[in-house]
DNA sequence: CCCTGCGTTCAGAACGTTTTGAATGTACCT
DNA sequence: AGGTACATTCAAAACGTTCTGAACGCAGGG
């Protein structure tokens, strides 16, 4: 058994990292599965996860492999081992990373296409319309406007966090600047 | 019946906000309420509403309730009507800071929160651990650092956002500077 | 070549969320 | 005050998602 003050500070840090999950749109599972690996100086199987968070086996497999996709865990090949055994990317900017490059940014391209293509649209449509249909067209073409503007923001945003420095590390960011 | 590509324009955009809704854990008819509204030039009523979108009545009072609270729609009195109407918040900008403000926020101040408690209970109980004990301890103090790190990086960029300019628009915003 | 120990899969169960529509509440008009 | 036209609420249903556990697959050892 271990001292209270360990075990309260893995348990509030496991449902913590679960909430964040949730937080970011995957299952709080995957979050408790992270938080437990994180917290574990070793390498664990998927007997011992099941096990610490009394989740079924199959359960524990489904997720692990996921959080193997999302670069959030790595498997850890101990010799003369059998089992599977899975550690932690500790390195939470590269976890970053990894979640910011192959889902948000996706996002804000196709929407960046999405919007492109709208005005597009309406704009070699806009012979063909009646005068009351390009009032309209006008309205929408400034709503495009609006959220064009939105989503390149997003896309420098994502830019400049995936774009930089391997080596980044969230101490150096500084400054946001307005200008 | 209106021109074909005014139509498609809004359809897709109506499913876009839908689809982005979802992706910041909003409902998806919320982003569609949200769309149909910012697609329109006049204000819309709730039986306009589940008309255009064929939901029940009952879902679109509730969730232009959540969008009203959100600060995504206003409403809007038309006089000798006895309807409700609604429009868009239309200025993006401020709706992201709606959102950032009141969900974002609290979320990254509460986990900065329960870290800092974490901490201080490792330290607090060091000296009544044994050696084996303290060694996790001190393991379980730099994964704490290492998460204080991304949330207060988290924290800062909320602020920058947040605290800035209150005329500020997505296209003013030039840069993120590391160093 | 069969056992054993493990991981994976998937149909069904459990669960949570969202929608519906009928009942209810409310404000205005006459 | 009664009637009307709306909004709101909420219990039940529909739906989608996640979990479980038994069945299966697979590899290594004897």
């Amino acid at each position: 058994m271990m001292h209270k003050s360990l075990t309260a500070v893995n348990d509030s840090t496991v449902a913590g990292l679960g909430r964040l999950a949730r937080f970011f749109g995957f299952s709080e599972v995957m979050g408790r599965l992270y938080g437990t690996l994180l917290m574990s100086p070793e390498a664990l199987s998927l007997d011992d996860l099941a096990d610490t968070l009394r989740i079924s086996k199959g359960s524990v497999s489904m997720n692990m492999r996921a959080l193997e996709r999302w670069g959030m865990a790595n498997e850890v090949w101990m010799r003369g081992e059998r089992k599977k055994y899975y550690q932690a990317e500790s390195d939470l900017w590269q976890v970053i990373r990894n979640v910011l490059d192959s889902r948000e940014r996706r996002e804000v391209q196709l929407a960046l296409q999405v919007l492109g293509e709208s005005v597009e649209k309406l704009q070699s449509a806009n012979e063909t319309l009646t005068p009351e249909e390009q009032e309209l067209a006008k309205y929408y073409l400034e709503r495009m406007d609006d959220l064009q503007a939105f989503f390149q923001f997003a896309q420098m945003a994502l830019e400049t966090v995936l774009g930089g420095q391997e080596t980044l590390d969230f101490d150096s960011v500084t400054k946001i600047e307005i200008g």
